[in-house]
DNA sequence: ACTTATTCGGAACATCAGTTCCGCTTAGGA
DNA sequence: TCCTAAGCGGAACTGATGTTCCGAATAAGT
């Protein structure tokens, strides 16, 4: 016995999933689906993925039964969020890469200010990251190697322009922003608490200190 | 009508509980009071406060019954043991401070290495601290102050004698090594590890860097 | 306008963790 | 040894959260 999932193909299609679809959704169906993504990425973004699924349902102006027609599980809609959030930090990572022009250093510095910006807005980033370690599983795995790959490729760069130090592995790096997001996550730092807690850390990966 | 609690005087006593109560506890009760403490302190290390409080009762081999008997709530075990953590932690400082051989600059090292390691070891605590800056009202508030004020004093100290920059806040120190242990309580990472981005905050807090 | 496959909504169900209740057991004094 | 207050154990209750189900509502083709 197939079933066939009508509208969305899985719950890889985080981006424009009725375009794909055999049968194009109904136009509510459609309305709602993006009603839902876009309540949750809000919702996730703030309150991380422990909020219970009706308040993103409340917020989507939606059932609760629509909303699981839409995303069978609330770790798919979770997926969705999240993906959709890894391709956003593997296009700034590829855009420090690509650009010629910045020195290594400097670009590995930018990116990783981004990175902590990003990290610290939307919670359930955060979340996703902070486990990717430990969750070897996740869905989450491929996209967050890739990304890894990405800091390594800055991270070498730095290291061959003598920017910073050769013995810091590209997951100290990781680890010291991931923990930075979260501890200023956790008092009441602003964007401007958490870049000074980030300088720090980039202060502290430079050759300069003669240990 | 007035409760009047027997056994327990409440939930503040977590040092020798039965030595100060008026009548003192039967012997089965006293055995069984050191044996949850006991099972508590190493689940709660290992897996955080997360864990539901049967899996505490079993440890110890007693009914959830008699542990809800001893501590009226699962918060209180909890505060038990973390006021436990915290005071050690104080002594900890404490001895840092008065060790007035020791250059400031290495008291603080040495001070915040044995912080990450203590913090990484035990979950509870961690988090405990973690959320000490949002949860204002939480019972543990007065003593992470006092923490704080001792962990300023290492550090004015380590300002005045050059050791470390003047710009740095104590919250910042705090934060970096909390994000630190948190990070590397997610990878894998083992003592080693953690020591490994300790230097790095550390070197990161150093005036050399010339910035 | 009519029809029907699709979608909606939310009550109801399942699960899981914290807590309460109360009959049974037992330490320890008489 | 006997008695009883103190303590024990765990079934049952409470409340929160994820998920299912199905009758009501409706988009869209005829």
């Amino acid at each position: 016995m197939v079933e066939v999932r009508t509208g969305s193909t899985g719950s890889l299609d985080a981006v424009a999933p009725h375009e794909l679809a055999a049968k194009p959704m109904r136009a509510d169906a459609q309305r709602n689906h993006e009603r839902i993504l876009q309540a949750a990425e809000e919702i996730f973004a703030l309150d991380g993925v422990m909020v219970p699924i009706d308040i993103v349902a409340e917020r989507a102006g939606v059932g609760i039964g629509t909303l699981y027609r839409h995303f069978p599980t609330k770790e798919s809609l979770y997926e969705a969020i999240v993906l959709t959030r890894l391709n956003e930090l593997l296009r700034v990572a590829d855009d420090a890469i690509d650009d010629a022009e910045a020195e290594p250093g400097a670009a590995l510095d930018a990116f990783l200010r981004e990175f902590a910006r990003q990290a610290s807005e939307k919670q359930d980033l955060f979340e996703a990251l902070g486990q990717a370690g430990v969750d070897i599983k996740s869905r989450f795995a491929e996209r967050v190697d890739e990304l890894m790959s990405r800091i390594d490729t800055l991270r070498q760069r730095a290291v061959e322009s003598g920017a910073i130090r050769s013995d810091v592995e590209t997951s100290d790096i990781l680890n010291l922003i991931m923990g930075t997001c979260h501890a200023a996550g956790h008092s009441r730092a602003d964007e401007q608490g958490l870049q000074r807690l980030v300088s720090i850390v980039i202060a502290g990966i430079q050759p300069t200190s003669p240990m």
